[in-house]
DNA sequence: ATGCGTAAGCAACATCTGTCGATTTATTTT
DNA sequence: AAAATAAATCGACAGATGTTGCTTACGCAT
């Protein structure tokens, strides 16, 4: 598995267009085949089949299955950030807006319905969801004697793990009601120490 | 992997002595050998000749490594949790004692080092302190329109990231002092339907 | 104590895994 | 345009995985 909090060095800047190319192929044959078979009863084989590419290249880009997911995860989950432009800046709303962000991946990327509870997700998204909280954090005057790593991880995997029951429920409430009441619990959790 | 919140489902009732023995022998042998190298070096075959047992023994246990893993981790904090009877029902300082239990845990069971932090301990750990918080709520005067599950799993879920951010910080604060600090971020979650 | 049920042991299987060295093919640099 | 660099392919390897059919040994109830 890899690190929790290094996207750079997980993702090493590539330039080379083949690396490129070969990592989306990976990602986009992992993809195809999560919507006809769970993760698990995938093998690296399959995978590179899919992708058509030899299977040494796969390991040429990621130590094992579990890394390609979490690298796929956390690109998806970040792209999805990035289309809707949630940052931490516009302050009030912003808790709301990821938690809805969380809500909607892991309903949309159910291609098999199931197969996704499974999955080793927290590894990929929880540190994209921190990533954001730190960036607010920056942007903003520090509260001496508070550590914000602290703040974002344990809002994070709050908001994760309450969207993750929310999604494993059988009929589930809307997305957007859940939110709310995403944002309720973990607003409190800033304002613990903000004062 | 097992699933999330049935552990009864997960140790199916086991009777048969010989089931227990076996499966107390695979935990003992997995402990053992962590001690000495990584989870994810350490092969099936390894785990059953640690425990005298067949290979083939194991499987009729557990489907993998990882169940196995999780069993065993659910197992021993679920001890942890009893020996120190931890419950929500002394409802002040709870949080604190869950959180310093967690961190306890995660300290307590570093045979090795790193190795730790790329275990799916979430899905060991979390469940189980979520069980305790829900214990808890059962003894209370439901709040109506508030889902105690909801906000058993946040608070699992906040706690179980917190502790771990801890655990993987270079110098680490004292454990007692980081529950304080966790107690402080989570109690709000709580409160924060209370109204 | 005897016998039924079921767990444990055993051996063999097809398949998957991770790694290697050697070769070919595609980029980038000069 | 040619040379240098680095990625992709290929075949092969030892070992691990998950499963199966069969036999042996244990635990429990009669």
């Amino acid at each position: 598995m890899a690190s929790t909090l290094q996207p750079a060095e997980a993702a090493p800047a590539a330039v080379d267009p083949r690396i490129l190319r070969s990592r989306r192929m990976l990602m986009d044959a992992l993809i195809r085949l999560l919507n006809k078979k769970e993760f698990d009863a995938i093998s690296i084989q399959e995978i590179a089949d899919e992708a058509t590419l030899n299977r040494a290249t796969f390991y040429l880009h990621y130590p094992d299955k579990n890394a390609l997911l979490q690298a796929m995860t956390a690109a998806r989950f970040r792209d999805l950030v990035a289309r809707r432009g949630l940052s931490f800046s516009n302050c009030d709303g912003a808790i709301r807006a990821i938690a809805l962000g969380v809500c909607d991946y892991l309903a949309e990327t159910t291609g098999c319905p199931t197969a996704l509870l499974k999955m080793p997700l927290e590894t990929s998204i929880i540190p994209v969801v921190e990533s954001v909280f730190l960036e607010g954090a920056a942007h903003r005057t520090p509260t001496p004697g508070v550590d914000p790593t602290l703040l974002a991880t344990t809002a994070a995997w709050a908001i994760f793990g309450a969207a993750r029951r929310w999604f494993e429920t059988p009929n589930r409430i809307p997305a957007e009601q859940m939110a709310a009441k995403i944002e309720a619990m973990v607003k409190p959790i800033f304002l613990s120490v903000k004062r």
